[in-house]
DNA sequence: AGCACA
């Protein structure tokens, strides 16, 4: 199937994760980068064989979803360009929510999957190579199209997943090798943010493809987006 | 590469 195929979802699927990181600090690094788009309810994430270097990122709102999952594409993260799909089903937690969650056929469907799994192993030496696959082009980053609401590029810059111990001459170091550079603003009481100020759109911009993913700790890749006005 | 929720 198609990427594009699948239709939108609250939740989001998340694959090319790192696998060396840590559950717990993979979501919360998760949170940090992508409650820019809108509330989040869940973040689901295992380090099983078949599920790690995955996650999925539960939204309140399926317009959410679509902006991350078009803006953050491709998103260096730990070192790993994201790549970003709608779920392909709907979250337990939203089932849950909105009633409609089954317990019987979720278990159902747990046990079908199971069988598919030993069914696969026994006929995996029998089968050849496939031969429907298309060599079609690998989902490649983009600019978001015509129709697309892509962030309005902004002479201020809104940056997140600092880590806590971040101040504003670390981020001055870092911004003002950049041309344009104004000043960097925290909110004592909001850490992990900042807002750094450039003398127009394009200098702004220059400074945000070039930074983007930086980590002022191993932990701590800084997602970058313009300012709202 | 891989679509789960214990």
């Amino acid at each position: 199937m198609l990427t594009s195929d699948i239709p939108p979802n609250q939740t989001i699927y998340i694959k090319n994760l790192n696998e060396k990181i840590k559950k717990e600090e993979l979501k919360r690094s998760l949170y940090a980068l992508f409650s820019q788009y809108g509330r989040i309810v869940d973040i689901v994430a295992l380090k099983t064989a078949k599920l790690r270097g995955q996650a999925w990122v539960v939204f309140s709102e399926v317009t959410a979803a679509s902006n991350a999952v078009r803006q953050m594409q491709n998103f260096p993260f730990y070192d790993k360009p994201m790549r970003i799909q709608y779920a392909k089903s709907k979250s337990d937690c939203i089932a849950k929510a909105e009633g409609t969650y089954d317990k019987k056929k979720k278990q159902e469907e747990k046990a079908e999957r199971k069988r598919r799994v030993e069914e696969g192993q026994q006929n995996a030496t029998a089968n050849g190579p496939r031969a429907d696959s298309n060599g079609g082009p690998a989902a490649a980053s983009r600019k978001p199209g015509p129709h697309e609401a892509a962030a309005e590029p902004n002479n201020i810059l809104f940056i997140q997943n600092l880590p806590y111990e971040t101040n504003s001459m670390m981020l001055e170091l870092l911004f003002k090798q950049y041309p344009g550079f104004r000043e960097v603003r925290m909110v004592e009481a909001k850490p992990g943010i900042a807002f750094v100020e450039f003398e127009d759109d394009s200098q702004s911009s220059v400074a945000m493809q070039d930074l983007q993913g930086f980590k002022i700790t191993s932990q701590n890749p800084m997602a970058i987006t313009y300012a709202k006005k």
